[in-house]
DNA sequence: CGGATATCAGTGTAACTGAAATAA
DNA sequence: CTTATTTCAGTTGCACTGATATCC
């Protein structure tokens, strides 16, 4: 929790691309796990719950594709997300293997504020960079996510 | 494993800066795992190995902190690398609290089979970004890691 | 039949927490 | 007495695997 004042880390690992993004990585997800911890949410709670404002209704299958969150691991969060009354789980009456999910008004203000504890972790974690680097990492990393997920 | 070619995902997450990280990390912690677990070893096992190499021999604690990784794991990775005798962990006559750790020939050996391995595992990650944009990529994660480590 | 969906039980890695024993 | 080191036991978040029942 403290800034890690640590000695430096090996050139070997400083200058290895792969090291440097899971280091960051790490580091805003210890963020972003301390402002929706607040909350008491978790990262893929907010993933799924912004794909549900965004695409409407939807089911579990497709909520997993796009949010890139395994099929099973669906399920246990959804079952979370219910129990607060931030989503709503029916039967899709046009093909009865799917649920429709859909958010609530609960849901969408819970959202909300996620919301804005993200913006503030986002400050916080790309502090040290210009508005142009910021652009610049942004682009980068779609970059890199858009080839590694099949364009 | 396969490329994932999924549906895009929600502009809310596609243009959040934390989630372009821990996705494109995603992906490389991915491919690292799958390279170095063609040689039986993990990501905990290189950093370790690598440190031991450029600092040479040194107590658990400061590897810990060198890797960033914690004094508990320390302790796991070591009993393993340890067993296949890559390192070998001694007392410290000095002080008596510590091990020294001292990297065997065998280690070396590895080390740089695990090197091998990962500067492909580089190529793979990078492979649609320019030299140019290679080295704009390393230069804003090293700003974020060095602010967000105490400098 | 093949293919998709939802669910359940379990695994693995990285990161972390708390407590104990030992020694500086 | 306080601090540092090693070790053990346990937890969490994210990602993933395999199996099953159900339905298109």
């Amino acid at each position: 929790m403290e800034p890690t004042t640590g000695p430096a880390a090996p050139a070997r690992l400083r200058t290895t691309p792969s090291w440097l993004l899971t280091q960051t990585a790490a580091h805003a997800a210890r963020l972003v796990a301390d402002g929706l911890g607040a909350l008491d949410a978790r990262g893929y709670h907010y993933r799924l719950l912004a794909a549900l404002d965004e695409l409407g209704p939807a089911s579990q299958a497709e909520l997993g594709r796009r949010c890139g969150i395994d099929r099973s691991d669906v399920v246990a969060v959804l079952n979370e997300l219910a129990a607060k009354d931030l989503v709503r789980r029916a039967p899709d009456p046009a093909d009865r293997r799917r649920n429709v999910v859909t958010l609530t008004t609960a849901g969408r203000r819970e959202l909300r504020r996620m919301a804005d504890t993200l913006d503030r972790v986002q400050d916080t974690l790309l502090a040290p960079l210009s508005p142009t680097d910021r652009d610049e990492l942004t682009r980068l990393l779609t970059t890199l996510l858009d080839h590694h997920s099949g364009r």
